[in-house]
DNA sequence: CTTTTGTATTGTGTTGACACTTTGAAGGCT
DNA sequence: AGCCTTCAAAGTGTCAACACAATACAAAAG
């Protein structure tokens, strides 16, 4: 029994809501992500929880679950706010990304099985179809690229990576993404490289999967950095 | 104005509790670590309220951050339980380290100032008199390890990579250690292996010291794996 | 004797109210 | 005029009580 194909790998992850803290959680990460509630602004825990027809203990307790997903900071007796988006962290978040997906694309060549990168290989193909059609602003952009990476990070078959990136950091990316509009800006190129680690994968070829999955996402840090420095350029 | 020196780096970086649920977090998750509250153990809110005095407002709250720690599993109208520990899920904790400390050690010998690798130096010097006057059952092995090792994630100046290894992965390891009296069993050629690992840092070889650290952690996490294997054969 | 169903109990999810800390502004002092 | 003190308002931390879901046990049927 398969999931539904109209979800990406990343939101099946996710079980459904039983709870009202849950519920609420994920509409507050949605809110946060797509910049309904803007980046660095404060928290108010009567004001959310009028605004989601709840009391403050669920309210509190998706909170916390938001500071889990580093999505929100709070301080004792102060309060709770959206995380300041700098590109610094940004930066950081490649770099972790860097290494954690480095070696989940190890793990995937030694542990995928061969019904799942076949699955892959498709992915890339509906990709690629989607890129020609729409000459590069595609849904490919915003959310495809990162469940490539994630069917990956699912492939290398360690939970523990799947927990650290798929409940941490790709929030932030996709995040970054929605307000910085930084979607890649070398799409055609990146789906090159996407290919060719899928070949590594398929030649079982560990060492080289990690090697071209440090080298894609080392690129487009690069590509980053040197986006936001012509942009602080412009801005003088 | 320095911090006190005889608290490790990781106990440092956390701040006073001003609140109650952050000051009876921390002493559950001592009781969690040393198995005062065993693996798998079933957590009943009220019974953790009588015992530590509080309400269960709180205590939710602690349980809520102790799974952000990834030290109890929640299941919604069912309740939380001390994680499981399995052999499977340390070898994949040290995946993920091998990953994420090679990249904070390439970091760190880029950022680490010459007063914080001086200050690395004088650790290990420590740690050799320590192991030399206990003849290898000392501090080192239960906490000073880490200690190393958070020393240089710290110099990575990275704050996600800081997060990541120092608010989830730490605990679990600092845990594994004390329930499965997991050790290194190879102290002399681990302290060998950190002077190897604060040279290359010295003289600013980001990639050799990545190389260090990689083949470090996985040097111990082979160590594991037969250590494992052979309890496993000797209870058939 | 095994299985199933109904019931009772335990425990979690949720709510509203109270106490204390923080913050902002108004007023007095140097 | 600027700084500090004081006070009020808003907000967070904490608590006790209620509603409901899940589990355990017991009784009855097969």
């Amino acid at each position: 029994m398969n999931a539904p194909t109209h979800l990406t790998a990343l939101e099946q992850a996710e079980p459904e809501s039983r709870t009202l803290a849950d519920r609420v959680c994920r509409e507050i990460v949605t809110a946060i992500i797509k910049g309904d509630i803007p980046s660095g602004h404060k928290i108010s825990e009567p004001e959310l929880a009028r605004t989601y027809g709840i009391s403050r203990g669920p309210l509190r307790e998706a909170i916390r679950r938001l500071e889990g997903l580093r999505l929100v900071v709070r301080i004792p007796h102060v309060g709770a706010r959206v995380v300041s988006l700098s590109s610094q962290e940004l930066i950081e978040i490649y770099h972790v990304r860097e290494a954690m997906e480095g070696m989940a694309c190890r793990l995937a060549a030694e542990n995928m099985t061969d019904n799942e990168v076949a699955s892959l290989r498709a992915l890339l193909d509906e990709h690629e179809r989607s890129l020609e059609q729409s000459e590069g602003r595609s849904y490919f952009q915003k959310e495809g690229d990162l469940d490539f990476h994630y069917r990956i990070v699912q492939g290398s078959k360690n939970n523990k990576l799947q927990e650290l990136l798929g409940g941490e950091l790709y929030h932030l990316v996709r995040m970054y993404r929605y307000q910085f509009s930084l979607s890649s800006s070398r799409p055609v190129r990146a789906l090159a490289e996407h290919r060719h680690i899928v070949d590594a994968i398929q030649h079982r070829d560990g060492e080289l999967a990690e090697m071209l999955m440090r080298r894609h996402i080392s690129a487009a840090r690069k590509n980053i950095e040197q986006k936001l420095k012509s942009q602080s350029e412009t801005e003088q």
